[in-house]
DNA sequence: CAGAATCTTTACTGTTCTGTTCATTTTGGA
DNA sequence: TCCAAAATGAACAGAACAGTAAAGATTCTG
């Protein structure tokens, strides 16, 4: 009954699979990390897969609750919250242990399609789709609320620019990533009639 | 002085890696694949490295190669060059055996900034951002041509589309993710000014 | 203090990894 | 036909890989 030590255990490797690469990481050097022996670390996780689908756990519980506890410490009205989604985004590739999506980078390995890791890795990015879709959903209209196919359409449109920027930034490819997301993220607003965004 | 043998063997190489991984697939399964003897591999190949670089640069060659040329037998205006960008990717996304981007996924297995497959990684982006800008550049405003700080602004912006259309596709998140991308596409060029799309 | 559960070290399984060695066979050109 | 270049198989390093077995040490509970 000691739940600490095994959240320990998947803290640090998500550290070490996350600078390092899943495949790349062998259980000896997590076993080194930790500190704890080899015995032990199977006695938690009975495969190296179990303690992956663990640590992906780990961050997206993390990473969704900062990401939109951020999100509405930043505004409180809808259409700065859709917007503050932009700058938290922000945020997180000026963190310097960012390193890119840890969910992508796991499809990349484990693309298999009925491999657990691999729907896991789906299952994460449908869960920030529906809390985007829930932020664009409040957003008003002039002629009042937003019509449910307008905000599906949008949140979708932010997934791509989200995903996008989380690339472009990984790769090295653009310095302001996330800035460049929220300019396109205020004309397609505007494109579609929601107003009241300073862009 | 038989190029094609070399060629030949980056070729399934490219086929391998591109449905396995980097990392997870080994050099013996390579050889097995390819039928050549392991010492003629490393004769063309001094390491396991210097082969992914090489099947990269294949990769790179091939597949902008295809892309652009695509582009312009679908359309010969610029506006609808530039919105052919996203059916080309559409077709990429519809290939039986497509598997996301390589260079997404070989990134994410060598992140270290200064190991050359991530240069190369790098690279090919770039070389992406920099045709979609030519395209961009080649727009028409109705006061004339497109402002070049607009045109790079839409062309950074058509990149996060894609990047992202690419992950969310992969990642069987979305299905009409290049279509989707091609809806905002056509929104951020009506918000900047440019008309003739019949979005 | 007794006993149970957990954690520890240490050594080990058998496989796969990248890369090499070397003696032999195949091949292509003169 | 002869010779040199090239390709071959097969075994071999030496390390890393996932995962296990056994026995001793620590800690928690009664």
């Amino acid at each position: 009954m000691r739940p600490s030590k095994r959240d320990e255990l998947v803290q640090e490797a998500l550290k070490v699979f996350y600078q390092n690469g899943f495949t790349a990481t062998g259980m000896d050097l997590l076993v080194k990390k930790t500190g704890i022996s080899k015995t032990s670390m199977y006695k938690h996780f009975r495969t190296k897969d179990d303690l992956i689908l663990a640590v992906l756990r780990l961050r997206d519980e993390q990473l969704r609750n900062w990401f939109f506890r951020r999100v509405e410490e930043l505004a409180t009205r809808p259409i700065e919250q859709v917007l503050a989604i932009f700058d938290v985004l922000d945020e997180w590739f000026e963190q310097p242990e960012f390193q890119g999506c840890m969910f992508i980078k796991a499809s990349s390995e484990f693309q298999c399609a009925d491999d657990p890791i691999y729907s896991q890795c789906t299952e994460h990015k449908k869960l920030m789709h529906s809390s985007i879709l829930k932020y664009v959903s409040a957003l008003e209209m002039d002629e009042g609320e937003i019509a449910s196919d307008v905000a599906e359409k949008l949140a979708e449109q932010f997934m791509l620019l989200m995903e996008g920027a989380t690339v472009l930034k990984h790769m090295g490819v653009s310095n302001s990533a996330a800035q460049d997301a929220k300019l396109a993220a205020v004309s397609l607003l505007q494109g579609n009639g929601i107003c009241g965004c300073d862009g």
